[in-house]
DNA sequence: CATGAATGAGGATTCATTCAT
DNA sequence: TATGAATGAATCCTCATTCAT
């Protein structure tokens, strides 16, 4: 029986999912060590021992959620219209994507996933090897040409990319821990964060 | 009495100070939940009970931690010079400084903070107010300083600091989530940095 | 759903019974304190967990205990009887009920409330307000009956009836206690409180 | 060394009864159980470890407070005036005496002890066979020697006495307990049970 | 597959007791 | 003798996981 049952398959995928937004749901409330299996089978209005026919432990719930965060946008896409569109415009567009379609409910997953990573020698090799070093190995490629086209100033490529990477991913680690200022100016972050990017802070004209 | 008895008072501190530095070396190594109190207290040479004479409980520990995070660096020290310096030479000095004075116990200190932070609704509002927003509050001034003496271009001051703490941030995380290029190269990385936010990434001639 | 599975609440409370059955008996041989949640379970035959599924914690195990001591004799019967049998007859055969009702099932369940309620102040209020109170309330409108119809000297009321029921109370506390002469003569208690509390000690002929 | 220094020993006396008086204050508010050494030691203005140079264990503090209890008062004296005082006279004055002895430090006592005889067939066992039975000896023979007279109607006289002083028992056990009605009229306390036991409640010229 | 009661290993915490000072 | 920090055995309770229905 290599495919059993296709409708069989789809409400099971389905039941998957619900398990895990209801998870991602509880786990960025409580933490994912304070939530308990009991909270995750509430928010997802079904009986515990259920979330066992689908995740073999509540560690897989977890690793369910980081798989969900590498499925999410299809970054090759972005990468390959680096040449038509130009450094700049590329730039801003793709910050703009990333800060649209990480939305709130991806900003959970990552809070969730970070979390532990952060707090898993475990995980963290994981997430490293399965999100981070993928989408390094992507992006180094076209940074590099972008030297080698002199459109951007001659600096390590690898060490440039992770410290503008960085950047994205320090302002979401501090929208999560919750700052006023930033929520107030959710709207302009993208142009701001291309600006500092492309130009740097300091005014040109004193070079 | 005053002052009780300030040898006692000195072997106290001492102990709190060695059951810290065995809680961090301990949470860091398998985050602060699956550590037990027991690990800390084998890590530190002591018994569990010793423990609840310095903390009223484990989350008192991780507290404890997060305190002795926010004494190490003198950062009004460096804000005060950034007037004599000059925006460059002070930028590049502070991203310097920030990295050496964080080292790896710093590190350590902090990777246990941010995980849990990230998992605690909790301990998030503490930090925002007890770690960031003072930080935010003091920095801000000087920002709003640079853009007004035209030594920075005219971004919104407040946006502006955010997102370049959020590089620093960022890179941070990066490294404790461990990359093998930010790992060789540790020591370029300040001067890295500071180019990019003072210069930004595009070749100025082509503006 | 008013009514959702009387065959599971038909379960549970057979649970809770076995849980209270078994908790009595241990915290009769060994006290409350020095009687663990582990004795309780291997008496009642289950694990450790399952009794946290009928009892929040182990206090609530002993108020379990005091719910059940409440609900045990059907007091408003005997002394709606009173008008009718008349006040000898009827203190007699009241006697003779609490004596038999209260068994040593009963006398277990009693010894272990009246242990911890002299620890407790909090259980001794509970106590006082919802067993002794009530039981008063109710006495007191028949005993000042009793007074106003001749039938018992002008005593206070309210103060003859509690130094009454402190014979039967005192008289279960020295069997608890344990006293050969009481063990040996069970049978003729009743009647001889009865009768020191009919006619006196003194030889009426005398006075 | 027989006498090694009867100041020393004059002080170490002091302090056990320091310490029993601050464990009776102690016990009575929080139970035996639940109160710590610690408590004790606060309440007594000493150091925890100071307890253990005057009692080996927890356990005999406790047996201390049996032992205080013990001393308290002579009875022997009483029953000895009782063939010359004449029945009643010596019964009131018995229970008079009886009420004005125990007091409020006299009923703390008893408090914390009844409440750990009811809870551990241990202590139950030393006090049955140190406190109680030697007080039933000794009343005894005067009871019998009163029916012997006819002064006391021909009733068992082992069994008429337990229930005479279960009554007085039961009385200190409501009071422990709390009852604002006996707490009011504390004071005709002792004649009322008294002329329960010396006449009965039922109206002599009915019988 | 869904359920949820039962399980019991695991861990935080308490506190009686010891002992070096 | 007095002290009180250190100890670690003991115990309550939680909760991931199982499995009979």
């Amino acid at each position: 029986m290599p495919d059993p049952d296709p409708i069989q398959e789809q409400l099971a995928a389905a039941r998957r999912r619900q398990i895990l937004a209801a998870a991602a749901q509880v786990f960025s409330e409580k933490g994912f060590h304070r939530a308990t299996i009991h909270d995750v089978a509430q928010a997802a209005g079904i009986a515990d021992g259920t979330i066992y026919n689908y995740f073999t432990n509540k560690d897989a719930v977890l690793l369910g959620i980081l798989d969900q965060l590498n499925e999410t946008p299809e970054r090759p896409v972005h990468f390959a219209q680096a040449a038509s569109v130009g450094l700049e415009d590329w730039t801003r567009q793709y910050i703009r994507q990333r800060y649209a379609t990480i939305g709130s409910e991806g900003r959970r997953l990552f809070q969730v996933v970070l979390a532990e990573v952060l707090a898993s020698p475990q995980l963290r090799e994981q997430y490293a090897r399965q999100v981070v070093q993928p989408t390094y190995d992507l992006a180094e490629g076209f940074f590099r040409q972008w030297v080698a086209d002199g459109e951007v100033r001659p600096v390590d490529p690898a060490l440039a990319l992770r410290v503008a990477s960085a950047m994205l991913l320090g302002v979401l680690v501090q929208q999560i821990i919750g700052d006023p200022v930033l929520d107030a100016h959710q709207a302009e972050l993208p142009e701001v964060m291309a600006d500092i990017l492309l130009h740097g802070l300091k005014e040109p004209a004193l070079d």
